[in-house]
DNA sequence: TCCAGTGATTGAATCGATTCATTAATGAAT
DNA sequence: ATTCATTAATGAATCGATTCAATCACTGGA
């Protein structure tokens, strides 16, 4: 049965009576080929195991059907939820998506880039790690477009779909002044992330109208073992300078603050308050439900994998737009006191 | 600048001064290439902005270079893991990994392997939802052989990578008592996955053994919220009818069962042991860190590709192997007592 | 000087599906 | 009966990189 290398659509045409015009346009324009011939055709593809080579097609025609993705990290919930949604609109499109993982890797960035050009991707969505654009700019020249995620394009050169950090920061505070905070701090870093800066601006700004001092502890990093630390030294610090709530850059910190100010018997939300951001699914999860504010994952990736589809449909006069959503809170125990 | 459609090959051999035979071997066998001439090709490449266009190369050459991975749900860190494994192995041999998401739904599973084969990929990693042996076989007929990930595989025409789960569910039940439970017991379904079948078998050799009896608590599913609702059944029984310890299928169980015990006052460890599966990251990064049973994740991955790269290597008389790793213990507080 | 041997270079043929100008067949209209 | 329009089918040319048999250039030995 072994047929050693596949069956071609010469094969097909053969086994058929047909020519390979005829197969092809089975194959691509069924509504040209009456009925007879096509069954005769579809019968000798299922016969033989056919299977069309989609290098021959796309050398010939000229294009592929599938986007290349390219994130910061697979093993982040946050961008695997963003390829979900991206991968559905190109399904949608009858495209496939190629998932690759630059893993904060500038030079895997490059190779995957190298990798899509040479596939002829129709475009790519993007979380660049390194100084990409003008490589990106390069290549929407050649004809592949691309669209920039969870980032805001610094040139207007570039579709972005992205999420207001500074909003989210500002809704953060407010849910915790509301709640009764009157000595909030801010735990985060770096702030050569502009998403930390964002957040803590907005926060800051916030405090500031309320006529309230934020406190700032910084980090060299977001993991949860920093929040530990963290939290080991805001647990050892007097009552009296001690913040009363704490509003952490990202959830892995705040879980990690949760977890020292258990140790160190602190109560939340008792002695003191914590909001995280993201709103992962341990948020939720944890002892303590982890107030957090919470980034459209999955609308993120469906609409950037819907502006690359404008751009490739209309290269020659798109408009470059900005997609940038508000986030939400979403309240849980470690904010609600009583 | 805009090019309109790229450079090709033959525009880089006008360039160079040289024939299109060299520029090929300048990009595939540069050693048989004179300096002089390797050097004015490069620069004509560089200069022109040549990109190989893949699907031409793979189309004359016969074979590409890239592996497919099929996975359950990327959104579970377990496929990412064993996804990242696999990639670091694949890109060692200058091969790039296709990521896919089958969902749990057969249809895109079927999608996507009509995809790799299209794609002619040079073979499959695969963790199957439906009923696709079958299928596999035949596309191992016609060259594309495919590796069981997360299965072992019940025929032996397939080479699987897998975790012993009988023995994780012995070693978690042996540390239960170890840990000085006199009553405890399994949460966890349903039975019809292999996995849980195997967990709970595996301690229920280990309570035997000991001549203990093991409690039993089915569940529906292996979700957060049902633990949750378990574990609420659970600390609303007699103390003397209660378990003193629960060994949870999974952790996502497991960290439910943690958070509703805190919620009705039962106190881990003191009142109640706990022990998870899977060790996720946040099994540790949970208030009371849970202790949990460990599976190589990315050494799977790892041992997968390997096992691909040696088929393809060596299609004709490849002999299947079943690679089977025993997950180990990681003890946390969750059953630490004093 | 000639020849054999080695290594570099060449370029026509090739991979397999698609395209499109052309032909064939059928029917409608005059 | 003839012309025109429409639809279906054909197959040679094509996409761009690779391959490999043939050619060329050069060295060292006879």
């Amino acid at each position: 049965m072994a047929t050693g290398t596949g069956a071609k659509l010469t094969d097909v045409a053969a086994l058929a009576g047909v020519s390979v015009g005829t197969v092809s346009n089975v194959l691509n324009r069924p509504e040209q080929v009456s009925d007879e011939k096509k069954t005769r055709v579809l019968a000798a593809i299922e016969q033989l195991g056919f299977v069309r080579n989609e290098s021959a097609r796309s050398l010939r025609s000229g294009s592929t059907t599938s986007l290349g993705m390219l994130v910061l990290d697979v093993r982040n919930p946050f961008f695997t939820d963003v390829a979900m949604g991206a991968e559905n609109v190109a399904e949608a499109h009858g495209h496939s998506l190629i998932l690759a993982n630059s893993a904060e890797d500038t030079n895997r960035e490059r190779a995957y880039l190298d990798l899509f050009e040479q596939q002829r991707v129709q475009g790519v969505l993007i979380t660049p790690v390194g100084q990409v654009l003008d490589r990106l700019e390069t290549m929407r020249q050649r004809g592949i477009p691309s669209i920039l995620v969870d980032r805001l394009a610094s040139r207007d050169q570039f579709c972005s779909v992205s999420v207001d950090d500074v909003a989210g920061g500002r809704t953060a505070l407010a849910h915790l002044l509301e709640a009764g905070s009157v000595n909030p701090a801010f735990v985060g870093g770096p702030f050569t992330l502009q998403q930390v800066e964002d957040r803590h601006r907005g926060a800051a700004e916030e405090a500031e109208r309320a006529g309230i001092a934020l406190q700032l502890f910084e980090t060299p990093d977001l993991k949860f073992e920093r929040g530990r630390k963290v939290g080991e030294l805001i647990s050892n610090l007097q009552p009296a300078k001690r913040p009363d709530a704490v509003f952490a850059a990202n959830d892995q910190l705040a879980l990690g603050l949760l977890q020292s100010f258990a140790a160190n018997g602190l109560r939340v939300p008792e002695d003191m308050l914590l909001v995280g951001f993201d709103d992962i699914d341990f948020a939720s999860q944890s002892s303590i439900p982890l107030t957090s504010i919470s980034q459209p994952r999955q609308l993120i990736g469906e609409r950037a994998a819907q502006l690359l589809f404008e751009e490739i449909a209309n290269e020659a006069n798109h408009v470059h737009s900005q997609i940038v959503f508000t986030p939400t809170l979403i309240a849980r125990r470690s904010t609600r006191r009583g």
